[in-house]
DNA sequence: ATCAAAATTTTACCCGCGTAAATTTTATCA
DNA sequence: TGATAAAATTTACGCGGGTAAAATTTTGAT
């Protein structure tokens, strides 16, 4: 560490007794140069510490070094956790993630896609808000940058998709809810935000139709991403109307479930698999705060490391591969069952 | 809309009968050219959607118009909710927000100032790790960029400091649950990751010695940023050994709450202030989902608007003067007391 | 209409680096 | 040790724009 009177690159090459385009080779990979030669290089970097300017680096650059991950909301812990560990993976492979959420917004997230392109990622990991996404501007963007989606697919965009398996997480809560009690009953938003949300009802009317068992599917009103107070509003209402068909309701996801816990505790009814129990819950995501409910959240979880891992992989794939691949591949990660103290 | 022949500002200067460094002038501030160029580049824009290379563009300038957003822990949805009141004012400004977490890890966080050097923003703001940040890091960074800091200070560094007033907080809560009940305890972590937290407990022992009440203070162990299992841990282990001197638990922050309330439950320990309730348990910080726990949890809540706010307009004023200030101010907000079940 | 001052636009030059092609060095093997 | 292929380095040029200073146009008061 000393006074960077460095300057540029051809200053630090002159220092280190090295040609610039050499040291530039340097920079992009190390090991693309001669070990002696390398080891000039670090040795100068050690005495001035100088770095590339990355405007510079990029501009020549077809395709820079850069990772972007888009995710719908944020305030969501879920995508908070994704990210994490998203971001080691791609950091560990030497490029650079930058992280973007559409807070839940149409033209945030058109936003968020046009200065992507104009970062010309290497790829972009890209959790769609779904719904709500302006299905045109995500195509368009895929064409332009290579893409994986993950955690909600939309059907085609793309050129893969790596996320949950929703008959998975349903057929095991719906398995082991029937087994173990009464039929549960399917509790979702109307309008879901999700195409997960959709796949999750369909799994369930298949699972109960398999089951020989009668489906009900409380539907509750409310827009946006504040899923918490929808569960909770919905669960108000169903509760005050003593419409629930049995005693058991299933969550589209946990946010939902966390928002219903808090009505029925409100409410006074007791949630739990207990004999003094009126209620049980259970749901889908093992979102990071159900474990933290009253009472605890049974749900199916998410397989965070693999879906993450898988995510990040397959998209390395599709850089190495020149930003196309054959096929494009739908990777679906199953669910674990995780029983806790609701259902 | 139509084919983007356009190559650079050259060819795109040449299309709109204007010379490259107006269009350039444009392009930085669309204010800084006359009304009738303005037209006659914003209709060619129109025809042919022109985009300047952005790394061209940043690399020959001093100062980009990237702010640097840097928080200690995405997966807590409180930063998620400041995150995005912060990136929309900077849009709003005609900035470019970019995002990084350090995931609760210093070598982390010192990556990220690192490559936000070399992004030349033109400020940052920063919430740093605490108590584990790496204060020569920080100090370094902040001798060379524009830096505001908000949520958690660190004596000292970068121009500002804009959060909440914990002494606010504490006094709030403290005034109300012990005029309303018993004397309460204070319930923490042993070695906080925050500076808050000290500033917390010190305001809980003046605040009580003042209204002439005994202070206790319970101290739990744990590391990490998981502080939900931390609470509920460190609730576990008091309600087991019964070892709480009062019937009433102030906890330093709502994540910690949140698990101790979990551990209420399983315990069979009734919450609230009604007359069959056996604790009153309350907290500081108004965590996005504070009013989904059981039961909803009297709190303390930070002025979102007025920190995100504030953090903003000042890191504006610091870049307009050049990236200095006159005197390290710091902002505090008051906090406004939260009235739900809990206490 | 005139003319100087102010605001814009152009001219001219530079920034910091990528990269293909040419050249040099190193490694391989007889 | 010498010939030759392979690897590394250097040469030479371009990319896409920023920006000071010069030239021009506009403004506004007379």
């Amino acid at each position: 560490m000393s006074q960077s009177e460095i300057r540029n690159m051809e200053e630090f090459a002159a220092i280190s007794g090295i040609s610039r385009p050499t040291v530039s080779k340097y920079f992009h990979d190390p090991s693309s140069v001669r070990k002696t030669t390398r080891m000039r290089i670090e040795a100068a970097l050690e005495k001035y510490d100088y770095r590339p300017n990355i405007y510079a680096m990029n501009q020549n650059r077809k395709l820079t070094k850069n990772i972007g991950i888009v995710v719908p909301y944020l305030a969501d812990p879920f995508f908070g956790e994704i990210v994490r560990m998203i971001e080691g993976r791609c950091i560990e492979a030497g490029f650079t993630p930058s992280l973007f959420s559409a807070h839940g917004d149409q033209a945030h997230e058109n936003d968020i896609l046009d200065s992507l392109r104009s970062m010309k990622p290497a790829g972009v990991l890209l959790a769609p808000l779904g719904r709500q996404s302006d299905k045109s501007a995500i195509e368009t963007f895929c064409k332009h940058v290579p893409t994986v989606l993950f955690d909600s697919n939309i059907e085609g965009m793309g050129e893969a998709f790596v996320g949950s398996d929703n008959h998975s997480f349903v057929s095991q809560t719906v398995e082991y809810l029937s087994r173990t009690g009464e039929t549960p009953c399917f509790f979702e938003m109307r309008t879901p935000a999700n195409p997960n949300a959709n796949k999750r009802r369909i799994a369930y009317l298949s699972m109960m139709e398999r089951l020989g068992l009668e489906p009900h599917v409380v539907k509750i009103d409310g827009t946006g991403w504040g899923f918490e107070e929808i569960g909770r509003q919905g669960g108000f209402r169903v509760l005050a109307e003593k419409s629930l068909p049995t005693n058991t309701v299933l969550c589209s996801n946990d946010r939902l479930a966390i928002g219903f816990l808090s009505a029925c505790y409100e409410s006074g009814v007791r949630v739990g698999r207990g004999p003094d129990c009126q209620l049980r819950v259970a749901s889908h995501d093992d979102h990071p705060f159900s474990r933290f409910t009253c009472p605890s959240l049974t749900t199916a979880a998410h397989d965070y490391t693999a879906v993450s891992d898988n995510a990040v992989e397959t998209l390395f794939r599709l850089i190495e591969s020149g930003g196309r691949l054959e096929n494009r591949t739908e990777s679906l990660f199953p669910a674990r069952l995780i029983m806790r103290d609701s259902a």
